[in-house]
DNA sequence: CCACCCATGTAACTAGTTACATGATTTC
DNA sequence: GAAATCATGTAACTAGTTACATGGGTGG
């Protein structure tokens, strides 16, 4: 959250902070796998998707932003589809995910909609959340049950790697998240059968 | 996530997007005691601030809004501090927010930037993330026993009211949130100390 | 030849953050 | 009379969203 460095833009001198968390993000993405932005956009969907979405768009802007602090290059790949580009990061990008790995930073926050719509029925009167409730409790079902085929296929080795080990630590966190949600939506669910 | 109204600004048709929630946590907020817009920041950090903080600027920029929609109303306190303006809820104010709360809506993210730094750990090597679990495990036991002490305090009716129940689920799902971040914590400490 | 996926991007917004600014009232 | 708190706001940014636009390649 400190400023660490400014520059001129137009006539306005303005400041850069660097908490920002996106370009971390797909650095890190592209030191797994060097990519095109849409392959890194899907892939960003399926692994960081666990606790993260981030639009095309979003993608796109923060690579070229990266690609103007020299954190990545961009070349275009000969035998691929016109105008694919592949990214790579550079020393200068390694070097700035240590930095900002070696930040302190704040736990993320919950934010649910769901607990502002319980505080309106509070305020308002019934509200008939208990539909809402019931669909995100399924949804939360499917998250874990998939979360569960993974924890399966993938972390069920005698002996992980290191690498195996944090990857696993990260899918532990989506569990227990789900898990908690299930529970929860079934305790609300129950209070206000209850009430009703 | 629909668009369900336009309007002209300038020359540009644009629409406006109706999923927007810190308008409808300061509706309900209102609701249970009208107030100036910094008595509602206060407020909001300690009723909602659970799982979501918002900034003096941005409370009163959607004040500023509500009130060109007439959701709300402003006064200016006679007896009050010089400026200082109370908001009232309108029954158009009232009716968003029963409209709001029938409609669906996403569970939200956990966005934890930790989970990114342990996916960057496991790609360029040890990054020492240690430190900083322990650092966010203590900050989750603060806040659970910060919780602990509201339930004691507040939740321990034998016959608590519809309100008072919807109050304390939403304090449950704090209270697991933290739970469920403990025992990730050491969990996630235990496996870093054995790999290292 | 048509639909679908790969691939990149612009425009224009809404939401959230940080810095700065001002002045009145209460408390010590 | 100085410091803390109450109280409102502007300016200027960063982050995230939604709509729109374009075109090539692949599979049926």
């Amino acid at each position: 959250m400190q400023s660490v460095a400014y520059k001129m833009q137009g006539n306005i001198l303005h400041f850069l902070f660097l908490a920002m968390s996106l370009q971390h993000a797909l650095l890190t993405s592209l030191i797994e796998k060097s990519s095109s932005g849409y392959e890194l956009a899907r892939r960003f969907d399926k692994s960081i998707a666990y606790f993260w979405h981030a639009t095309h768009q979003q993608i796109y802007r923060e690579l070229a932003r990266m690609e103007q602090q020299e954190w990545v290059t961009s070349s275009i790949v000969a035998g691929g589809r016109a105008g694919k580009r592949l990214f790579e990061v550079q020393p200068a990008g390694r070097e700035e995910l240590r930095r900002w790995a070696s930040e302190a930073g704040e736990p993320g926050e919950l934010r649910d909609e769901m607990m502002l719509k319980l505080r309106a029925d509070a305020a308002i009167g019934p509200l008939g959340l208990s539909d809402e409730i019931t669909r995100r409790l399924q949804l939360h079902e499917i998250k874990l049950r998939n979360y569960r085929e993974i924890e399966a296929s993938d972390f069920s080795e005698a002996k992980p790697s290191r690498e195996t080990q944090i990857r696993y630590l990260i899918l532990k966190a989506g569990i227990a998240f789900e898990e908690g949600r299930i529970t929860w939506s079934q305790d609300a669910l129950a209070t206000l059968s209850r009430m009703q």
